[in-house]
DNA sequence: TAGGCTATGTTGGTCGGGCCAACATAGACT
DNA sequence: AGTCTATGTTGGCCCGACCAACATAGCCTA
């Protein structure tokens, strides 16, 4: 993720494409040591379905991959792993009954505000080196880079 | 790497870490396709050792994977790779011959260029939301994010 | 009512980028 | 001579992201 004594070739290190995968590799570089500090081995994946759960409420394994972009199969795996910590629980639906009704535990509601802490710091630790102006500006261009993603499929 | 009906959990959608990583995944999208279309079957690593090898003449792999931020073994992967498809040649170092010395062919040039064109390609593509100072922003914002990296190393 | 279609959860893969451990051995340094 | 380091290589792991196939529940329609 380092290469710090890192010349890297003259026509890949100005490119966009490049600093935009730098960038990416600190970002989440710094991710995965919080969550390993203090994630207790929970992954992007659980943090996400958590997020989920809590702000949109109990919901189908299907609708949680729609939802958050993540592959069904990658949803029964990661489910799978927070219902053995206890952070969620799945239930039947009885109205359809090859659906599971995922809900969201009391524990899971605390992991998750924790992983909210680690993951506000490491916000401000990827940020750090910008001022305020200049995190703002950072944020809107990505914003705006990525708004065509929306209106566009496949754009 | 798409998710368009994508809601995206609140506290997810708005955290620079993770525009960054919907940036990065929108890039390295646009790159895949790119490599894919025009890149033979290379791939990313291919394209940075080929590099690095015609801006720094013949080199050795240890030396190859310090410039480049790649691991040893993995330069040993794709360099048999490029070495099968006639790209890169490997000889012995006569004066350390635990050492190979790794050199670009003509060919390898000219897949290099090839490669180049696509990647500019793709750069316009990424950037295409911005205007033309939006840009200049947005890279100057994250060299100066990446700055750090240079300086204080695990920083 | 029977047949087909879709949605769901699950299993079991693949891939790319990035790591790490172990090993044999060539050179260098003591 | 003995130790230490550097090199190339093999073989593994992880994470995020996909995909294919499958059984089956529920639907809609011929």
């Amino acid at each position: 993720m380092d290469h710090p004594p890192g010349r890297t070739p003259a026509r890949v290190k100005d490119r966009p494409t490049w600093l935009i995968s730098r960038t990416f590799a600190r970002s989440s570089g710094l991710l995965a040591a919080g969550f390993e500090s203090r994630g207790r081995g929970l992954r992007s994946y659980h943090y996400r379905l958590l997020a989920a759960l809590d702000e949109w409420g109990p919901a189908s394994q299907a609708d949680l991959g729609r939802g958050t972009g993540i592959d069904r199969s990658d949803v029964t795996a990661a489910l799978s792993e927070l219902e053995s910590r206890r952070l969620v629980e799945r239930s039947v639906d009885p109205a359809h009954r090859r659906r599971n009704i995922v809900t969201i535990t009391q524990a899971g509601v605390e992991q998750l505000l924790e992983l909210d802490n680690v993951i506000d710091g490491v916000q401000e630790q990827v940020l750090k080196p910008l001022t305020t102006a200049q995190r703002r500006q950072f944020i809107a261009l990505m914003a705006k880079l990525l708004a065509t993603e929306d209106e566009s499929p496949n754009g």
